[in-house]
DNA sequence: TCGCTTGATGATACTGAGTCTCAACACGCG
DNA sequence: CGCGTGTTGAGACTCAGTATCATCAAGCGA
């Protein structure tokens, strides 16, 4: 459960119409623990009695990831799911058992980065990683 | 272009039987430079006139994933790509213009991870790490 | 207020990756 | 030979994501 602000302010900074399926969007993506797939919204937004389009929901996670609030992430298991998320760079961890993610800034990767490239000879321009593990919380309950 | 040795290596040690599809599947692999698809291989099965059917390919690919010669990468772009690996646990850097790969071991990672344990009190399970950029041979071509 | 332009919407068809099913086949073994 | 198990290929299927297209609503100028 997280805030709808930023995901508007998202939509309103780059100059987009905030409209009603979009804020329903919005919604349903904050009202949401941890990582979701595009078909968990769809579903939502049927079980709600939204009256919204497959493709608006579709079109709205794509703005979003666009404009940084959404990121798309790659479970262990193959799958794609997208989380929530502040607007700047940065990696997740991923609770394995209930699916909420951590932000974390640099922590050190930077260095390694570098590293890496110094010893391959690439010009690194980008990366992708993220963390599957289990939270404190998860942790202390001993459930699944 | 790699080896098909590791590959067949890898299907016998599991106590699967190399067979003239596997064999074929595992040729395709090899003759493969840097990370393809699954559709690259059904269309390298057809154009070569191969009689392999499309499960079959795919078969092949899940069972060599499982045994760890192959790894599924994500592209930044969020696409999945294949690419065959020796079965130990390291990371790829991959090369945005000529798609071929590196493998890297720790070089420090190690140390990131825990730190990144210690900040955020996950007990991290495994993690995922890509890393993308233009390889030596492509900076000093300056080609695309 | 009308009417235009532009962005947004929803239904639906489509694509493409990957999976499932199932009948047929091939090997190893008694 | 005849059985059992592992493998195969065709094709149907699922599911995420995309493309198409006609409709609709908001903003704006005349």
């Amino acid at each position: 459960m997280s805030n709808v602000m930023p995901l508007l302010a998202a939509f309103e900074r780059a100059g987009h119409r905030i409209t009603s399926p979009r804020l329903a969007v919005a919604n349903l993506i904050a009202a949401r623990d941890g990582h979701f797939a595009a078909a968990d919204l769809v579903a939502d937004a049927r079980r709600d009695r939204l009256a919204i389009g497959r493709a608006t929901i579709f079109r709205a996670l794509e703005l979003l990831i666009e404009l940084g609030a959404v990121e798309r992430l790659d479970l262990p298991t193959g799958e794609h799911a997208y989380v929530s998320c502040e607007p700047a760079h940065h990696h997740h961890v991923v609770c394995s058992s209930c699916g909420r993610t951590s932000e974390i800034d640099d922590a050190g990767l930077r260095a390694f980065v570098d590293e890496v490239a110094r010893r391959t000879g690439y010009a690194l321009e980008s990366h992708r990683l993220e963390l599957f593990g289990r939270c404190p919380a998860c942790r202390s309950n001993g459930a699944a």
